[in-house]
DNA sequence: TCGTATCTACTAATTGTTTAGTAGACCACG
DNA sequence: CGTGGTCTACTAAACAATTAGTAGATACGA
């Protein structure tokens, strides 16, 4: 018996997905030159991590000329909630609120940050 | 190059940790005895994974008689602002709020749940 | 047309994770 | 004293993740 599948993104699967949601549609040479300053890496790499993520869905290609144009299939905002889901139901036993109380306690939270977070619920309504 | 060590905690070593958590101090046996129903694992198994959390820091042992018996060295609420912190930091580039956000807009949430994470949030000291 | 650059496909090396088997030590009990 | 059970150590198999090389196709410019 192995390790499954990961159920969520992956670090060097993050990276690329930042690009694409940056971008909209990117060629893997979009992605590979986005990523040259923050972590640059070979163009066979970058397109075998777009391969990975167009088998796990995130993404999708077409061809266009001879290039593949991948772009997102999953958005940003879907790929965070479902990471949270994630470590809620891992690390909080399904408790939301439970994330929030260690969110507020945590001793990095300045006061300024705080203020901005009880504005911004009463602001939401 | 090949991949780097898992920053957060894996599955199989959150199981066991969420046992560590319960027991306070648990032998190896112990572990795979609780994980027996939930998730039935060869004692080898549980060694194994007990191991690499020592390697990791995460838990520490001492010679009781034969056996090892281990306990947490980091416990379950830093275990969970340091998962939290990951994803903020990974997911969210770096801001707590668009967290809540997030949180904020879940469909799965229902308006009493809502509720009560807003009251909290506006309660908290 | 020929060479160069770029693109995809295939392959591979390395390492972490998960699971578990085998072996050897050691203690207790009959 | 021997046998069985439990413990740790060592080993390994299977697979995911990460990175990248090689090969073959193709298009474009000189």
């Amino acid at each position: 018996m192995a390790r499954k599948k990961s159920p969520t993104l992956t670090e060097a699967e993050l990276r690329v997905m930042d690009v694409l949601w940056e971008l909209g549609r990117a060629t893997v040479s979009d992605v590979a030159l986005a990523l040259k300053r923050s972590h640059a890496l070979a163009y066979n790499t970058v397109l075998t991590t777009l391969r990975i993520l167009d088998t796990k869905g995130y993404v999708r290609h077409s061809k266009e000329g001879r290039a593949f144009v991948y772009s997102a299939r999953v958005d940003r905002v879907t790929a965070q909630r479902s990471a949270l889901r994630h470590i809620v139901s891992r690390f909080f036993d399904g408790s939301r609120e439970d994330l929030v109380i260690n969110l507020l306690d945590d001793d990095k939270l300045d006061a300024k940050e705080l203020l901005r977070l009880k504005t911004m619920i009463s602001e939401s309504e």
